[in-house]
DNA sequence: TAACAAAATCACAAAATAAATGTTGTTTTT
DNA sequence: AAAAACAACATTTATTTTGTGATTTTGTTA
């Protein structure tokens, strides 16, 4: 098990039961305190965790699940799968809007599949990785940037998406309820939903078990999508809701 | 001599002699043709030579000298003492414009020593070092992203440095004539205007080499500047028409 | 609050990984 | 046919990660 490995399963622990030992770990791990330390102390570092005397805590809570350093690291088989279906709307020669997420983030990495195309973005990682790519026109998004979300948002963001055309956007979301999908930060929403109406189309991603969540602001209503990608089907519950207003899910399944 | 630095020469050599012949550069560096080999493949890919049977040759002109590739591997200790004048200029809590190019990508790196500060750019590298930054509010300007000039450009770009306000622009240019600052290309030019135009204050950052050259587009009159910064004393013809039109120098001195 | 023990930190050594280079043999090119 | 280019694997060299023991800090309790 490598480093990288061990940090995940730390995290995910935590995830799970709130608090660890450093003793503990360093049993379970098969490796020396002062290794687990270092851990702790990158991770506190990342703003993941806390340390205290003899181990680590996370605060719960919502400025901890918004954390794009936790997220990217969760579901990796669900999002691929949900990126498959989604390079699928996708055609060379396109203008492609990519939003902030990991999940956006894992859909950029596979963009230079389906080149030349251009690629529209506010997202710093994916904005990282298409700066290589060849046969990618790039059009980064300014704004202010903002570690929490890994992007730039603003109103330098909003007026520059404003001004610009794609024929897709793919906007993805960390809570939907009922019609609405929802996200807790305001400039974050207005980044997304001045993409929504900068685009011809537009491609909505959601992990099935955030169905059913709200969070303070609400982004759009879920049928100003033409098309909704999902890991797996929600629950009952909200699968009805969605039924009783005729939204139809993309489900991405193996 | 480390793999980098190799390669340095390399480059170095082909700036001079145009062409390098294969056997002779392994014999030189003491090394083994396969690791030349590998050297000229990776500089091939990076834009910077062609390789020819037996060696690599350059195909000189602009397009090469204009590669920040090459640009910024040049004058370590001058840029540095230049870079230490242009701090003189920052105090903590200013809002700071930093354009394209390797000498403004170094003023970036050390701009958290004046923090807190907020800084406005399209400079990938200083959008890459300053992400991390603490007590650095970044403001990226997006547009379309050029490998050429490792920076964001274009309408995008202009627009949102048009909407944005600074007490201060640091343009640089690679090269001065009489009375005017030139640059290779058009989007570029345009990028650096809309700085000058947005800031309160504009600081100018030559290498004194680089006065006594043309380029095809005009940045610029000299006397749009506050603050002029090079390395050294540009050659005594040059200094003459700066003088005639009582245009001061701040030269970088140890 | 002095004294002790557990935990944390520091500095350096050791081990593991990754990167760079070299070697050899095969395929292209001229 | 010879020189060069390429490919695959071995070897060396750096870099990163981990471990160890000494030293300092922190918390507890007599």
């Amino acid at each position: 098990m490598k480093r990288e490995e061990r940090r995940q399963s730390i995290i995910d622990m935590l995830i799970n039961q709130h608090a660890v030992d450093l003793d503990d770990l360093a049993e379970h791990f098969v490796v020396s305190k002062m290794t687990i330390h270092r851990d702790l102390d990158d991770l506190e570092q990342a703003g993941v965790l806390r340390k205290v005397r003899g181990g680590a805590t996370i605060d719960a809570g919502t400025q901890f699940e918004s954390d794009f350093r936790l997220r990217e690291r969760q579901d990796g088989a669900a999002k691929a799968r949900m990126v498959e279906a989604a390079m699928a709307l996708i055609e060379p020669g396109m203008t492609v809007m990519i939003n902030d997420g990991s999940m956006a983030a894992l859909l950029g990495a596979s963009l230079p599949s389906k080149r030349p195309l251009s690629v529209i973005t506010n997202n710093a990682a994916v904005i990282d990785q298409l700066r290589e790519a060849l046969g990618i026109k790039l059009i980064a998004l300014g704004g202010v940037f903002s570690a929490k979300f890994n992007g730039f948002f603003g109103v330098v963001t909003e007026e520059s998406i404003a001004r610009l055309r794609a024929d897709i956007a793919f906007i993805s979301a960390p809570a939907v309820a009922g019609v609405q999908a929802f996200h807790m930060d305001d400039n974050v929403v207005r980044a997304k939903r001045a993409m929504l109406a900068s685009a011809d189309k537009s491609c909505l991603l959601v992990n099935h078990q955030r169905f059913g969540r709200s969070a303070m602001h609400v982004l759009s209503n879920l049928d100003a999508f033409d098309t909704i990608i999902t890991d797996d089907i929600p629950a009952p519950e909200d699968t009805a809701a969605l039924h009783r207003h005729g939204i139809k899910l993309t489900i991405a399944r193996t």
